[in-house]
DNA sequence: GCTTAGTATGTGAACGATGACTAACATGTA
DNA sequence: TACATGTTAGTCATCGTTCACATACTAAGC
C-alpha cells in the first residue's frame, strides 16, 4: 500500500541522517560525505539521494533532529512543578547524559553551523541555541516570579552562563574524555553557578565595578 | 646574506599563517585551502610548500599562533596587582576585544581542532585550552588566599564557567553579530558570575542539593 | 484474476570540480 | 657554485552529483 512505501521513505531518510550523526561522532564533520552514508546504510550514493536531496539537506535534517531528541531528552526536567534550581540541575544531568550517549555530536554540530556560509543551516542552528536558551531563561523567569531565584538575576544571561557551561565543559571531554568526565566536571559547576541565582542577603553593592569604568 | 632570507622565510610563513586566518575567518574552517592560501599571498601552491610541509603543519601553527596572540593579548590583565575579581573582569575585556578584532577565529579553530585524528593537532588545541584555564584558575586560587574571593569557589570550575560565558557569547555571535554583541552579553554574564565568586555570609547551606540524591 | 502501466527504490558508471601535494625547471643572490 | 625561492604543469584521490538502466511492488482496466 501507498502508506507502506511512504513509510520506507521515512525509515531510510532516518537510516541517513543517523548514519550522518554516526559518521560525526567518529570522525568529525570532515568525516560526513555522502560516500559513508552510503557505505553506513548499506547501499550506493545514488539511492541516498532517492531519499536526499542534497548534501545540504542531511546536513539541516540532522539539525533538525538534534534538536528533536535534545528537547525530547530533557523535556522531564521542564514538565515538573518543582523548585526552579532543581529543575535546572535535572536539566543539567539530563544534557550531560544526552551528550554522552551521542558523543557531543549536538556541540559539532552547532560550531559547525555557525561557520557556515548557507542561510538555511545557519538559522537552524541559531534557532536551535535560541530555543535552549528560551527554555532556560524560561524557567528562571518563572522562579523568580515564584522567589525562588534571587530577582536580580537577568534570565537571559543566567541561562547563557547555563549553556556556557556544558559547552565549556564538552570542549574539554571532547579533547580527553578520561581525565574530564563531562558529568563531574559540570557539577561541579553548577555548585558554583548556582549560589548566584540564589538569594543573597546583601543585594545592593552588586553593580559597582564594570559600570563605574565604562 | 643568511639571515635576511632566513627572516624573509618567517615572514612568509607567517604571511601564511595571516592568510589561513583570514580564510577561516570570512569562510570557516571549510574555507582553510592551500589554494585559497596561495592565491592571498600572492604566490603560487607549490610556493606556500617551500614554507610549510604540509596543511597540517598550517593548522598546527594557526593554534601556535591563536594562543600567542591570545595570551598575548589578555598579558596586561594578568600582570596587575589588583584585586582578583577587577582582574578576571579585565581579561574577560581584552579576551572579547581579541575575539571580535580577529572575528572568532580562535573559538573555530579549538571546536575544530577537539574533533580532529591527527594526535597533534588535537594536543596542540588541548594544550591551549588547557592554559587559559590554568592561567583563570590561578588567578582564582590566588584571591582566595588574598581573602578576595571566597574560599569555598573551586578554581577550576569556577575557570571553566568563566570560560563557558565567552563560549556561549560567541557562539550567538557568530550566528547573528547584531543581534547578540560579544561584549554587552558578556558584561551581563559577567555581573551575574561574580556575585558567585564574592563572599557569601551565610556558607553553609550551599552542598546540599546534589550530592543528597546521588 | 490477469495483464499492464506507473511509481518507488536501487545499481553501475560516469561527470566535473576541487582537494593536497610533487617533480622539473627557472632565477636571483650570497 | 649553491641555496632560497618561485613557477608551470601536472598527479592522484575524493568530493558531490547525475544519468541510463534495472527491479519490484501497487493500482487500475479488461
Amino acid at each position: 500500500m501507498a502508506t507502506r512505501t511512504r513509510l520506507d521513505h521515512q525509515t531510510r531518510q532516518h537510516q541517513i541522517v543517523e548514519a550522518a550523526r554516526d559518521l560525526i561522532a567518529s570522525g568529525g564533520v570532515d568525516a560526513l560525505t555522502i560516500r559513508g552514508i552510503a557505505s553506513k546504510v548499506g547501499v550506493t550514493e545514488a539511492a541516498v539521494y532517492r531519499h536526499v536531496t542534497s548534501k545540504e539537506e542531511v546536513i539541516l535534517l540532522l539539525i533538525q533532529e538534534v534538536e528533536e531528541s535534545l528537547f525530547q531528552a530533557i523535556s522531564r526536567a521542564t514538565r515538573s512543578d518543582r523548585h526552579a534550581l532543581e529543575r535546572l540541575e535535572h536539566i543539567l544531568q539530563l544534557h550531560v547524559s544526552y551528550l554522552e550517549l551521542r558523543q557531543g555530536v549536538s556541540f559539532v554540530v552547532i560550531a559547525q553551523a555557525a561557520q557556515f556560509d548557507e542561510p538555511r543551516v545557519r538559522s537552524a542552528g541559531r534557532r536551535l541555541v535560541e530555543k535552549y536558551l528560551s527554555l532556560v531563561a524560561e524557567i528562571i523567569s518563572k522562579g523568580i516570579e515564584r522567589d525562588e531565584i534571587d530577582k536580580s538575576v537577568l534570565p537571559d544571561a543566567a541561562a547563557m552562563i547555563f549553556y556556557g557551561m556544558i559547552q565549556s565543559a564538552v570542549t574539554r571531554w571532547l579533547f580527553d574524555p578520561l581525565t574530564h568526565p563531562l558529568g563531574e566536571n559540570a557539577v561541579s559547576m553548577w555548585k558554583l553557578f548556582r549560589t548566584s541565582l540564589e538569594f543573597s542577603d546583601e543585594d545592593e553593592n552588586r553593580h559597582t565595578s564594570w559600570n563605574d569604568r565604562n
